[in-house]
DNA sequence: TATGGTTGTAACAAGCGAGGTTACAACTTC
DNA sequence: GAAGTTGTAACCTCGCTTGTTACAACCATA
């Protein structure tokens, strides 16, 4: 099973208050238009962005703007808020391994440990990679692709 | 969304191989009752793992076994066999960015890359585990929690 | 060759989450 | 109050996971 979309579209998200922040507002239905979903799958996801301290959104009048600065989002932060994982982890785990069963006692002991490794090997390289980052690689994509 | 249990399971199934292959058959019904789910799911599984090389499953007779030594299938194998991802991407993108907007056209080239590194160190970690690995730390467990 | 245990697979169902959509109350500025 | 926007509820569809029954194909052995 794949890792939903609502992760790269969060990033899009962020790569469009960056690039048109200073010169629009950045609405449900702004954002809506450049990643090509329903304004309300935005809402919900810049829902999911304010409750983890990422974006402000300010009601009423409208507009989604950065709650810190992009040198200290990380892409682990963007993922751990848009992408709630059941407890936590990765992988789900087979409920009922038979007790019985000395592998069926063993498999959980034997395995959680690497499981976690293998997560936190993904963590890991997440929380490498900032907003700063996609900001300066799409603004160098964006001059290089519009001087024509 | 969580990496399904077919990859807990599959692991599974090959510490049973391990460790009651050599004094007992291991059919789909056997490895049922110590993973505790339906033998059609254990069999769909183990057809994969036939697909991919990994197990010799003996038809009309019945059994499974190990197609290879234990430290030559890393967890990574038993995962691309039993987990068939999207393209082999572990990230589902946004289908539809919008190629009218500056973001919408750089977010993929912008993307890719760091998500294919994501990916990479996941899978790295994952190579770097094999049976044997696990299959060691399963005895090793058995023996400490059966000698009371 | 007939029997019994087994695998491979089709067919179906329930449950869950993703993604989509409409609708509308609550909010803020003018 | 009007206009534009957010937050959220309610509902839908779709696909995937997991579970289940059923049965043909298979193979060793009696």
């Amino acid at each position: 099973m794949q890792i939903s979309s609502r992760f790269t579209i969060a990033v899009h998200i962020f790569s469009c208050i960056d690039t048109f922040g200073a010169s629009e507002k950045i609405t449900s239905d702004f954002l809506a238009s450049s990643i090509q979903v329903n304004p309300v799958i935005i809402r919900k996801l810049l829902g999911q962005l304010r409750d983890a301290g990422l974006v402000a959104v300010q009601r009423g009048t409208g507009g989604a703007s950065l709650a810190k600065p992009a040198d200290e989002i990380s892409l682990l932060d963007i993922f751990n808020a848009v992408e709630s994982l059941e407890s936590g982890k990765l992988f789900h785990f087979h409920e009922n391994p038979n007790p019985n069963c000395p592998v069926g006692r063993s498999i959980h002991p034997v395995l959680d440990g690497r499981l976690d490794q293998i997560q936190s090997a993904m963590e890991r390289e997440m929380q490498r990679i900032t907003l700063a980052d996609i900001f300066a690689d799409t603004k160098k994509y964006i001059a290089i692709t519009s001087h024509s």
